[in-house]
DNA sequence: TCGCTGACTAAGCGCTTGCTCAGCATGGTG
DNA sequence: CACCATGCTGAGCAAGCGCTTAGTCAGCGA
């Protein structure tokens, strides 16, 4: 279910990551247990069990709990960026790139929903060093957001009376999935993806 | 900040409410506190001090942590299908409705934020009594927004494809911003609903 | 065969948690 | 005055928390 989104986060080909088999085991299972009931909800007990290890395992591979967080919220605020700046700087005008870019982060959301649960829910439990860095990282993906919407409407190709505003909202679409997108959702990540894309580019105005 | 929002959920006139002033503080406390940390991380020591009181004097007046969370979760979903149901059977056609819909909806969630970020962030913390009060709340209020685009829908007013996914759309925007809006938010909440009403419309397909 | 290493466990430490309970001050009532 | 209900506190209990420690054991190079 979340192993495919999982594997893009922290790829297990040889060489890429020198992690041992069962640090990714961690991982996973802290990333299933936090979406589902939060991180202080969490017990390191919780994770080590899921993982078929002793809790004191935990601490081989990991300083600390909240270390386990950190790790899964740079890197899932890593890829989400990654994937906005391939949408944002691919071919094509900014109508183009706007519905390819709805289309990808919806998608994501739905499809890693455990993760973007914890990437977008968890924040508050992240030590300060740790939120610093993704901050920077959601600055980053908001800026992209706006500099495609501003390109637009300058363009021509979308009207908006405030690009801040417009942003927020395209993300928020987005973000929000992974709150509420389900296994017994009937739409599949690419089909939601297309209708937001869709919504998104209507709502921006543009011409289509 | 947040009490008038708090005022509108617990009437304080007299009779309206016989609540103990001490329950009201606990229950301020507590929204605040659930709001900020979440619900696990938050202690009975933490409400009870920011209630001016010691921790035992919490459970004179509510059961448990938890029943503090049921009383806010539902008073809270109680208000929004309230105001829901207000705007989506007031005068108007539909996008006179939908556009005053959602920017009462969208006010409410900045300007009630922690409130907000209580009903929509800590489902999962809610017995399942209480969560089971509280889905079916959900459900009448996706229920009413899916109605109202329906019926534009079939009056020629809307153009969608997917009433559900269009209900969603307009909701997930709304419940989003509890998460992002904060005090330091340009944007009053008034100013931010007309935005989202405009760009609501829009993605509806409305011909404005 | 040997000593060493890295991954792991059983046990448990120190602390915090949600919650309880005996008792105290207050103010209204006979 | 006595009486008691009400609202609260100080002290503390049992359970569970994150994390540590001492020790086991398979695998491996010399």
């Amino acid at each position: 279910m979340t192993s495919t989104p999982m594997a893009d986060l922290w790829p297990t080909l040889p060489g890429a990551d020198t992690r041992p088999e069962a640090a990714y085991r961690l991982l996973q299972a802290a990333v299933e247990s936090f979406a589902e009931r939060g991180f202080h909800a969490t017990t390191t007990r919780d994770i080590a069990t899921a993982a078929g290890m002793s809790p004191a395992a935990l601490y081989i591979h990991y300083q600390s709990k909240a270390a386990l967080l950190a790790e899964i919220s740079q890197a899932g605020h890593a890829a989400t960026l990654a994937l906005v700046r391939e949408a944002v700087s691919g071919e094509g005008g900014p109508v183009e790139r706007m519905r390819r870019l709805v289309e990808q982060f919806t998608a994501w959301h739905a499809r890693a929903r455990t993760v973007g649960r914890v990437v977008n829910y968890e924040l508050h439990a992240l030590p300060e060093d740790a939120y610093a860095v993704v901050a920077a990282l959601r600055l980053d993906i908001e800026r992209e957001v706006s500099a495609l919407i501003g390109q637009g409407a300058t363009a021509g190709d979308f009207q908006v009376s405030e690009v801040r505003t417009a942003a927020r909202a395209v993300t928020s679409l987005g973000i929000d999935v992974s709150r509420w997108y389900t296994d017994r959702s009937t739409e599949t990540p690419e089909e939601l993806g297309r209708r937001y894309g869709e919504l998104v580019l209507r709502m921006l105005g543009a011409r289509i």
